[in-house]
RNA sequence: GCGCCGAUAGCUCAGCGGAUAGAGCGCUACCCUGCGGAGGUAGAGGCCGAGGGUUCGAAUCCCUCUCGGCGUACCA
């Protein structure tokens, strides 16, 4: 349960961010991987004002502490929040009411005595104490205003934060077996992994994501036997469908695909079982282009020149199905906005030794056990249930194997410094032997990270739809794609908690797309590129920003200083599903200045600032849209 | 059985130790002589699943329970 908690953890961390120090991993809890974070602003280019009013707040504490004006306790966690009502200021902060007790002071007392010592920057206009002992921060309406050329300054960059420190981490997502199409549960992983990665690189990682293509064992096998069954099907034979075989009518649509591109060639003689049958050098073995003209990776030469040795018509079948299946997967997820640096072929660490490769570190550590026929990996030794197997007694690797290969070349040939595998709930089971093997490979067990999502249940009219590969039955994301549109779905599946199990329900989604949040969000954008577009030639960069002082105005810029703050929180707690929401915000706040303030009036001065706040909240609009993996449309 | 996740407005969900619990949809009443009304303003609507505990302070942390979902393979 250790991982469990330590997203926990993560969460509970990322409420208090905070500057100085260098994002590090740490470990350790008794039970596992309690996983601690921190991270540096320090010298970066972007500024957070958040950090800012903390280093001030404990600064004033440790002068206090020094002068005697505080008993010396320890240092509570000072953590700058965003006060519910907006009558207690920008920010408030409660470390008088965390330290009273150890302190043995009321807490008012003692935050009077912080604000006393505070050295207040120019930022702040005003540092208050309230009841119970809350210390409250207005900020200077002067600061804020300047923050709009601060904004456009930052341009492209508006947003970032330094909390990679350049790391490198991959995000491995998606990965659903190349048996099928997607449907919406994958996309829910699409939608969390990709958006994830949109939110690292904003704060500073070097991000790779990569797809997992579950091109061998024995999934593999009973798909190979399923294409080739529709295949004889095709041509009249008599062919019946394995057992566990996919009985989907889109495995009858890949064999006939197959049958008009490639002719009957792969018929054979025999039946259920053909035997082995030479193919023509050069045709038989097939190698379709690999994905995104990657070239040396995943299945390539080597892989061919293997199934040349062994000609199996079925093979050769689904090697060709997947590759049309896996073209139908890239196209969605390009629908989808989900674009990938990488597709690993599972079936290149047999290609390539890699399992071996594995499997003798392991040995080496002394961590593989030969037992009933079948190789184990001896991971009840560290406090698992029991041992698990990682080459059955029938000679073949299990996926676990196969998975031991995959972390070991992510880790220890490539080299990253942060893993993080986003994987549907139900290979929850999976995921502390993968903890543990890591850990017996001599990784710190601490650089992965597993984020399970809950899986979705598509409901339609409010009844469920029966989903599943194996029973043929589902509705695709393609379809999903085609009646409701990318953005929506994005939107949807982003913004929900991973945690949270959800219900899509499809009449749903679609009967409220014209009233869909996203809508709300796309809609404030466009009418800042409307405004934008109207003013055309209008020099407004010169701007005087110091006639902004409407409350509508000064409200927007407070929340557009917001930005930052989602990106560090969202990148420390792994969890992209804020931004969904921080959009609405901003586009409701922008609504709300544009009833209030016209932009474009006969006061050229005025023009000129407001049109630099509409730019800056373009800006930032258009920022949290893109990180989100929406678009952001110019007219609508 | 054991483990993990969930339970917050009529519905879909945020909030996850702080001050009066929020948003969207739906509902009610207002706002179209100006930059796009896919908009704005105001309102009704909550024992935050139940019960204990910790704390100055709990929707949030701990324990017990109830109800859902998932997992518990020589499947992947």
């Amino acid at each position: 349960g250790a991982w469990c908690s330590h997203l926990k953890e993560r969460r509970r961390l990322s409420a208090r961010i905070h500057s100085r120090a260098c994002c590090s991993l740490l470990t350790l809890s008794p039970s596992g991987w309690c996983l601690a974070l921190r991270y540096c602003v320090e010298g970066s280019p972007t500024f957070m004002i958040r950090d800012e009013l903390r280093e001030v707040i404990e600064e004033a504490v440790r002068d206090a502490f020094a002068s005697g004006a505080l008993p010396a306790v320890a240092m509570p966690d000072v953590a700058i929040e965003r006060p519910s009502s907006d009558a207690h200021g920008d920010y408030a902060c409660s470390v008088a009411l965390k330290m009273a007790r150890a302190a043995r002071m009321a807490p008012m007392a003692i935050a009077d005595v912080i604000v006393a010592q505070a050295h207040v920057p120019a930022s702040v206009e005003a540092l208050d104490v309230a009841a119970p002992g809350f210390i409250n921060f207005r900020l200077s309406t002067d600061w804020l205003r300047r923050q709009v050329d601060a904004i456009l300054k930052e341009d492209a960059a508006w947003g970032s934060v330094e909390v990679g420190q350049g790391k490198r981490v991959q995000v491995e997502f998606v990965s659903a077996n190349p048996t099928g199409p997607l449907h919406v549960g994958t996309g829910r992983g699409a939608a969390l992994g990709d958006s994830l990665a949109r939110v690292l690189e904003k704060a500073g990682y070097r991000v790779e994501r990569e797809y997992y293509v579950n091109d061998a064992g024995s999934r593999m096998e009973a798909f190979n036997l399923s294409v080739q069954a529709r295949y004889r099907q095709h041509f009249g034979h008599e062919a019946a469908l394995p057992s566990d075989g996919y009985p989907g009518d889109y495995v009858s649509e890949l064999a006939a695909a197959i049958a008009d591109r490639e002719g009957d060639r792969f018929l054979g003689d025999a039946g259920a079982t053909p035997s082995p049958h030479p193919l023509p050098e050069g045709e038989g073995t097939p190698t379709p282009p690999l994905p995104l003209g990657e070239a040396g990776q995943g299945r390539g030469a080597a892989a061919g020149r293997v199934r040349a040795i062994t000609p199996d018509p079925a093979e050769a079948l689904g090697r060709l199905g997947v590759q049309l299946l896996l073209d139908q997967i890239r196209e969605d997820l390009e629908r989808l906005g989900v674009r990938f640096d990488r597709w690993f072929y599972e079936q290149s660490l047999f290609d390539e030794g890699k399992i071996d490769a594995a499997l003798d570190l392991l040995r080496q550590g002394g961590r593989v056990v030969e037992r009933e026929g079948a190789i184990w990996f001896t991971s009840a030794s560290v406090g698992e249930d029991r041992d698990n197997v990682l080459v059955r007694s029938n000679g073949l690797p299990t996926y676990f194997a196969s998975d031991v290969a995959y972390h070991r070349d992510k880790f220890i040939e490539r080299g990253f410094d942060m893993v993080v595998d986003v994987w549907g709930a139900d290979h929850q089971g999976h995921v502390p032997r993968m903890k543990a093997v890591v850990e017996a490979l001599g990784v710190d067990p601490a650089r992965l990270v597993v984020l399970l999502y809950q899986l979705v249940n598509l409901v339609r009219g409010g009844r469920p739809v029966p989903m599943g590969k194996r029973t043929g039955e589902f509705v695709t994301l393609r379809e999903v794609l085609d009646e409701v549109g990318p953005d929506p779905i994005r939107f949807f599946l982003v913004g929900r908690s991973p945690d949270a199990m959800m219900d899509f329900d499809l009449d749903l989604a679609k009967a409220q797309s014209d009233v869909n949040p996203v809508y709300y969000v796309q809609y404030a954008h466009a009418r800042t590129a409307g405004i934008l577009r109207r003013a055309a030639g209008v020099d407004y960069l010169g701007g005087d920003i110091s006639r902004l002082q409407e409350p509508a105005e000064l409200a927007m810029i407070r929340k557009l200083l917001m930005l930052p703050e989602i990106v560090a929180d969202a990148a420390l707690a792994l969890a992209p599903h804020p931004l969904p929401h921080f959009g609405q915000e901003l586009a409701t706040v922008f609504h709300t200045f544009y009833d209030q303030c016209r932009v474009i009036s006969e006061d050229e001065e005025l023009t000129r600032a407001r049109l630099k706040l509409v730019a800056a909240c373009q800006l930032t609009l258009r920022t949290t849209l893109d990180l989100i993996g929406v678009s952001a449309p110019e007219s609508m």
